[in-house]
DNA sequence: TATCAGGACGCAA
DNA sequence: TTGCGTCCTGATA
């Protein structure tokens, strides 16, 4: 695979490779988008993360894969941007914007949006959440400290931001420039750095339900049983209601549970 | 040496 | 326009 890998990748490091067998499968050939969402919201999608529509699938249908959970491609690319978006990433993912923007535009231009870009929006925060999700990858390249407070850890920075350039295909990609894309969430109130701890990162202002799905024993992230929290911020940030002139947001950053208060 | 913060600029979608 | 990617300087562990 990871000569294959590396035809499609120059400059792919093996040994990498070699120690995330799969990572390729798994942001391919799952469907974790379902799993996910039966572990996290066992009786059914929450209203506030369905779309606007009926209560349908928030997902693109480009984004999600078939019942055979198979990926578009030879078998022999990697997949570019195969990640099937847990529920309420991908609501964030559509839904979110900077704050000081005007609204976001209506759905169906969402829509229009996303189809545009054939499903190959993704965020590197929802990367790394995925890779907090999925047990092949967590807690071996990134874990969570205090996964009821969104804290995170690197464990393998070179690692991960690797899975991020092969994912975005920049074969350049090291921790250095992902991490500047990690310090742009700060501005945004998506991610603040947790003082004093190198590659401990916290995801802004998690919700209290959310806390509850993750302490509720699912297979949705996993943590570190030997390492505790050395001394995590203070989490209380409070929570934000940013008005739109369509919705309100009601968290800075709320990636399994933004709440969208439909106006219109 | 690695990590971190943040400015500046550029680019693909 | 957005969300980075890249390069950079400087600070810190």
């Amino acid at each position: 695979m990871c000569q294959a890998a590396q035809q499609s990748r120059p400059g792919l490091d093996c040994s990498t490779l070699s120690n995330m067998p799969s990572l390729l499968s798994s942001l391919s050939a799952q469907n974790p988008t379902l799993r996910a969402q039966t572990a996290l919201f066992p009786n059914g999608l929450p209203s506030h993360l369905a779309n606007s529509t009926g209560g349908a699938s928030i997902f693109p249908e480009n984004l999600l894969l078939g019942a055979n959970g198979t990926a578009s491609g030879s078998g022999n690319q990697l997949p570019h941007n195969p990640i099937q978006y847990p529920p309420g990433l991908s609501s964030y993912m559509f839904e979110s914007r900077r704050y000081s923007e005007p609204a976001p535009p209506p759905a169906h231009l969402l829509a229009q949006r996303r189809k545009s870009r054939d499903g190959q929006v993704t965020y590197l925060w929802e990367f790394l959440l995925r890779l907090l999700q999925d047990k092949e990858y967590c807690p071996k390249f990134i874990k969570w400290i205090d996964q009821s407070k969104g804290i995170f850890k690197l464990v393998d920075s070179k690692a991960v931001s690797r899975l991020w350039g092969m994912h975005k295909n920049k074969p350049g990609m090291n921790y250095e420039t992902m991490g500047r894309a990690l310090r742009y969430y700060y501005q945004r109130g998506i991610l603040q750095k947790v003082d004093g701890q190198r590659l401990v990162y916290q995801f802004v202002d998690v919700p209290k339900d959310v806390q509850d799905l993750f302490d509720s024993g699912t297979d949705s992230g996993c943590s570190d049983a030997f390492e505790e929290p050395d001394s995590p911020p203070s989490t209380g940030s409070p929570s934000q209601v940013l008005p739109t002139s369509g919705h309100q947001i009601t968290k800075a950053f709320d990636p399994l549970s933004v709440k969208i208060i439909d106006e219109a």
